[in-house]
DNA sequence: GTAATAATCAACAAAATGTTTATTATCATT
DNA sequence: AATGATAATAAACATTTTGTTGATTATTAC
């Protein structure tokens, strides 16, 4: 999958020019964002992101597919335990604890202005490792309305998320997780 | 509010301009898109862009601002009706059919990968006239259950317009609104 | 018909982009 | 420690985009 291990250098390069923008992120626009200010911040040659990104949004999406990817992997350590259970709080609460964990950078790319991608990948995340449990609890029978009811429930989660990424304190994770089973479990009753 | 009427040559500039904007959308990342490809494709010179917009993120802006504006207008011819039903369906129904007669430019809009402005202004365009409802109907003690209540009710529909604007051919208005209608009222269950 | 002003054209400096070449520094490996 | 591979640098470059300017033309409202 991955080349078994990147050059010392590159890491470090790679490392740094993350961190420069996810700082950058935070004080303007991701558009306002140039490579020149990127490479500056991580004071590296400017020729040098050109080795690892095309551009800024390339350096954005790689950001925004690791974090997933953390959480796909995360999920997937739970597998067991989900697909044992009928309920989705095993699924949900170690990506709460993995959010909740990385809530800076989480709430910069959920709130970045620059790309619905992030949004978008999280939704198809979540649909992908829930649609089949709750499919699994209702039996639905028209599938437009269960497609227009995961569209709604996917959604919606990020919109929860969203929120509670702007709690401070920040919500526990375990509670976020109750509570969004709940909402879940009711609106399910829309498809009866 | 507004300037009496615009010159003639402005409206025409303006529509022009940002007609070359939503075509060019629809063939590629508004990232990617130059004030010199607008004015190119709008036929007009370059510089008299910059004597309307500041940038292209200020025109999409402004196109964003129209729509939703729009909306708003459709919202508050309906108040009365809105207001002696206790259902959030004559509050919709209008929207959801404004919606369809602009299905192209609204898909472009919420399916735009370069900003999620517009999706968070539409949000709190749902939130703005649907929370007084929604907390009437159910009155909550928890305020912060019902804050994150909100958030996935306003970001869950925009989901599912999200799909419905996808569905062709298109799911009525009519269809979609009771659809909404049922989902809040079943998932509003959760904060009982 | 006239005064006001929008749009055009051409030119411009400044900034950002993306690439190239030669050179230096660091790496993994033995 | 020495070595071959390669990442990072520095400097330069053409190209594109950005905003702005001033003079001119065309259209508008009245």
């Amino acid at each position: 999958m991955e080349n078994i291990k990147e050059d010392r250098r590159i890491r470090r390069t790679k490392k740094l020019l993350k961190q420069a923008l996810a700082q950058l992120m935070d004080e303007k626009d991701f558009k306002d964002i140039t490579v020149k200010d990127i490479t500056e911040r991580a004071d590296l040659n400017r020729g040098t992101f050109y080795l690892h990104y095309t551009d800024t949004y390339d350096i954005l999406n790689k950001i925004e597919d690791e974090i997933l990817k953390n959480i796909q992997n995360m999920i997937d350590q739970n597998i067991e335990k989900t697909n044992a259970s009928d309920s989705v709080i095993p699924a949900l609460k170690p990506i709460a604890e993995y959010i909740m964990e990385n809530a800076d950078i989480c709430r910069c790319l959920i709130n970045n202005k620059a790309s619905v991608d992030f949004i978008e990948k999280f939704q198809n995340l979540i649909y992908d490792n829930c649609s089949d449990i709750i499919k699994r609890r209702h039996n639905v029978k028209d599938s437009k309305q269960n497609e227009f009811y995961l569209s709604f429930i996917t959604l919606g989660i990020i919109g929860m998320v969203k929120k509670w990424l702007e709690t401070r304190p920040m919500v526990s994770a375990e509670e976020i997780v109750v509570f969004v089973d709940q909402i879940m479990t009711y609106s399910s009753a829309a498809l009866k």
